[in-house]
DNA sequence: AGGCTCTATGTAAGCGCTTACATCAATGGC
DNA sequence: GCCATTGATGTAAGCGCTTACATAGAGCCT
């Protein structure tokens, strides 16, 4: 009968004892095998695997400074646009042997200020964040860390350090002038009370105005919703009350826009006929609906696949040439306006 | 002019030494206050926020070896109902002071050990794992780490510690029991290529042969498919070109049963009159599109959160009354089937 | 042969905490 | 008044690694 846990508490001296090698031997072939002999990283080698050592990542992180760990701060992983941008950074992070730690605010500030203390108190060697940190505390602990990090989902002239992501204004107002450009003329906008939705709003609004029609017509769905597609349904019988009617809807995501969708179905309204619906994200759900969904198509998996990679050069090398990467948007013409 | 990264290298000393006292009552102050007396408690206190201290957690694991840290491996994080399990996980973690380390496994099975290969190198307090791990190795490995491990999205008898989930083939069973007993019966199955479609697929034609009725047709989409709710709508185009036609259809995910459903609106076939539909595991979605499904609900989040709360009752009690939680599921009659 | 350089490995000093145990003063029972 | 008890704190030994530096041998040049 072996011992219960043997390879529990194995550590790197019983593998050096093992391969009449030193300890930091073992270090290195874990971490350099360039450095060591080819004869005894392979002696070393079998050795661990026979034994089913595994290295105590927690003591190396403490010794070397450096923990292998970034961390990502969100609104709610529920969000599939989020998903999509976790799906990207722990893909690029798994495969360059990182890990990734993910904390949810729920749209909260103190959360967000509190997972950000945690995750640096943790010494993750960088950071991601969603939207642009205006909290000037906040900022100032997070430039006085140190670390890498990246924000991410919009665009702008002052990074804490880094920044991928993309206009909100200027794709707000690209749906617009899209909507415009097509002879819409009586103009809704059905939005998420963050940021970021507040940005697209702006954005339209102003393209609304340079147009010269009538400005838009506005409902806001506060932030932290049980389902965007039973508010976007919600949101769509609301502005189908005013009048004059609108003949155009932007809502600052997919999943609103669906239940806009839905909601026309449902009372027989021809979209985009009689109401033309417009999205945000481009989730793959939008090329799969019918009447197809006309989005903004914005690549939330490229955000976190970016963050990552140029998180993982900055900590690598060092520093990095771009610190801001604009990732844009472009506007994609389906059936539904 | 304040020095550039102050805060960076406070460690427990310099507050020990700015409060006059030792670094083993200021690590107390953090750890248990309550057996530090209130006047050195509020000073120790009151020096650390001013001097911005933030205690380093990965010492802290080192030394106590206990990383307050719980990982996570699912399939893909942009599959919602894994994403509701991680956001349950998630917020009752945090909310306890532990923190999420997230791993996609993509559906592969090398990726999975990988990755709890690493996670246990990390010296993770738990793990959950989605699924039934039945790779022999893997089951062993886990076992002799000793730490507490939830499995789930499954029921079973032979759990590698502890379990919370159901049973997809009672569900599949289910799904067809509810379809035959409304009249259907000419039964189909859309579903993914993993295990537990697989055992829903079982339970399905289980039901089916049991209620004497012409065996299933099926369809199997490949496992990480880009998109769920295309694949359904392909699959359900494939499915109606069966002689006889299928009358009822179970989808084993909400969203390839929304791609069935688009796809009968675009032929212009009345659900539920020509065609049935029904899905699984009652997202939100389920509820907000027209014609409503008809589903199965599985409480995703459930799941996560009540994973969450047997591991850090096993992690801080020892010890847990009951090991295998069956959390049942319910058909949610609506409008598709 | 002496002195270089280069490669492979060993030595040992931490990394910043936690915690068992020791200490000491105050308290209370008898 | 003495001793046991309790509460608050200090002492110091690690936790399992990484890495700067030291060492030793091999190969090569002059």
């Amino acid at each position: 009968m072996p011992s219960p846990d043997d390879d529990a508490k194995l550590k790197m001296e019983d593998i050096a004892r093992e391969a009449g090698v030193s300890i930091a031997t073992v270090s290195r072939v874990f971490n350099r095998p360039g450095v060591v002999h080819p004869d005894t990283l392979a002696r070393v080698k079998e050795i661990a695997s026979r034994l089913r050592y595994t290295p105590n990542l927690t003591a190396g992180s403490l010794a070397g400074n450096r923990s292998r760990i970034i961390a990502a701060v969100i609104p709610t992983i529920t969000n599939s646009i989020f998903s999509e941008t976790i799906d990207g950074l722990s893909t690029v992070l798994t495969g360059r042997g990182y890990q990734l730690l993910l904390g949810q605010t729920s749209y909260r500030d103190d959360q967000q200020a509190a997972l950000i203390e945690t995750f640096l108190g943790r010494r993750v060697d960088g950071l991601v964040l969603t939207g642009i940190t205006r909290d000037r505390k906040v900022r100032t602990r997070l430039k006085s860390a140190r670390i890498p990090i990246v924000e991410t989902w919009e665009f702008g002239a002052n990074p804490i350090d880094m920044l991928v992501g993309f206009s909100n204004e200027k794709a707000g107002a690209a749906a617009a002038d899209y909507l415009i450009g097509r002879g819409y003329a009586r103009l809704g906008f059905i939005g998420g009370s963050d940021q970021r939705s507040g940005a697209r709003l702006e954005g339209f609004c102003h393209a609304v105005a340079a147009a010269g029609i009538a400005p838009c017509r506005i409902v806001r769905i506060p932030s932290p919703s049980p389902s965007s597609v039973m508010a976007g349904s919600q949101a769509i019988a609301q502005l189908l009350h005013e009048r004059p009617k609108p003949d155009a809807v932007f809502c600052s995501n997919d999943m609103i826009a669906l239940g806009a969708l839905v909601e026309c179905q449902r009372r027989g309204l021809n979209v985009p006929r009689q109401l033309a619906v417009m999205g945000f994200s481009d989730l793959p759900i939008a090329k799969a609906v019918a009447p197809s969904l006309t989005t903004v198509q914005v690549g939330a998996m490229d955000i976190g696949s970016q963050a990552a990679t140029m998180l993982l050069e900055k900590i690598e090398k060092g520093h990095i040439a771009c610190k801001r990467v604009d990732l844009g948007f472009s506007i994609v013409a389906r059936e539904s306006a």
